[in-house]
DNA sequence: GCATATCAAGACCGAATGGTCCATATATAC
DNA sequence: GTATATATGGACCATTCGGTCTTGATATGC
């Protein structure tokens, strides 16, 4: 069941929580409706498994770009250069299935509000974190104090999917990632 | 007719594009079936002249703030404030049409393309107007240009009515801006 | 070979979708 | 008062929605 869940997860990605139609779903999941049901319940089941799945990978991710036994300021910079070969091109057109459930379905469904809010918590205690260890090393600016760079950072990752969606040219993401590292890192 | 446009994109604003159904345009309107098709067409055009008067609302809302009589900074700052604003509490819990409509339509309704990519460059240009008068004040840091600057609030700006939508805390978003504006000015 | 469990295909369901149309009322013009 | 626009409420339409269920095929176990 996990291939399905990945191809619903490409799914609700491209188009969203609610213009993906059970047939988008069938058809990507190669699965009869009888089946899909049978293994997740109802459409908001299975969307769910999506969303684990993609914050896992996103997370993962993440503990690859900072791991501690690296120079932390050049994590900090892997994270971001990932961010922006994300939100160029066809990669910054297809959006975030993060900040588009964030978006469409936050605060209005509970669920969904716990995943994301724990996502993005977690996202910012990994960053400080990380930050904290550049500053151990002397690489922080003067005056930068960890966790408030940990929070600019989630905000303009988040802001970078957003300009993404509009303007997905490499340029833009690598302007916005250059000028906030310049002002963080010594 | 201008009413009825103001209802709409209350409405639109609440629930996003796809999940505004017809009958919660016609009770936010208070405009008969008929008589909302004979004037907007359908469904999509009543979105477009919504998403206009919010487009207006928001540019007008920033000239106000960068005006060029007053002092850049403190422009910046007011605008930066009015955006911790709208991210909390209430205001951010929902959200942002112009964000909520990138996310759910951008890449695959050119109409709201080309009005959501006029408005964001729109902003940056104002914005990085405002910055150069700051520099030309001599309120901004060593080594930051303008125009990356500008781009990088304007990320950020984005970022921020995400996180207003997952966490809507007054703190976070202040934290961010502040934390944005001691790099970025004098 | 036979029984059993699994799954695919799709008919089917009620509800809701966006959109059309018309009969009726309510104005306005003269 | 009468004729003429205009706008209203709502019946009505085809389609699609998410979800259920039955039927028949395909395995699997023995």
């Amino acid at each position: 069941m996990d291939v399905a869940v990945a191809r619903a997860m490409e799914e609700f990605w491209t188009r969203g929580y609610h213009a993906t139609a059970l047939p988008d779903l069938l058809r990507a999941t190669k699965l009869s409706r009888g089946s899909l049901y049978a293994a997740f319940g109802d459409k908001h089941g299975l969307f769910l498994r999506a969303l684990d799945r993609y914050i896992a990978d996103a997370l993962a991710r993440t503990d690859v770009d900072l791991d501690p036994l690296r120079a932390p300021a050049a994590g900090l910079r892997t994270f971001l250069s990932g961010y922006v070969d994300r939100t160029s091109g066809a990669s910054g057109r297809r959006g975030c299935l993060l900040v588009a459930t964030a978006m469409e379905l936050a605060g209005r469904d509970p669920e969904v509000d716990r995943r994301i809010g724990k996502f993005f918590k977690s996202l910012e205690t990994k960053l400080a974190a990380a930050f904290a260890r550049a500053q151990a090393t002397g690489a922080l600016a003067d005056g930068v104090e960890p966790a408030g760079a940990a929070r600019l950072l989630v905000c303009c990752v988040e802001g970078l999917r957003v300009m993404g969606k509009t303007a997905p040219t490499r340029a833009a993401s690598q302007s916005v990632v250059d000028t906030l590292l310049d002002s963080l890192l010594a």
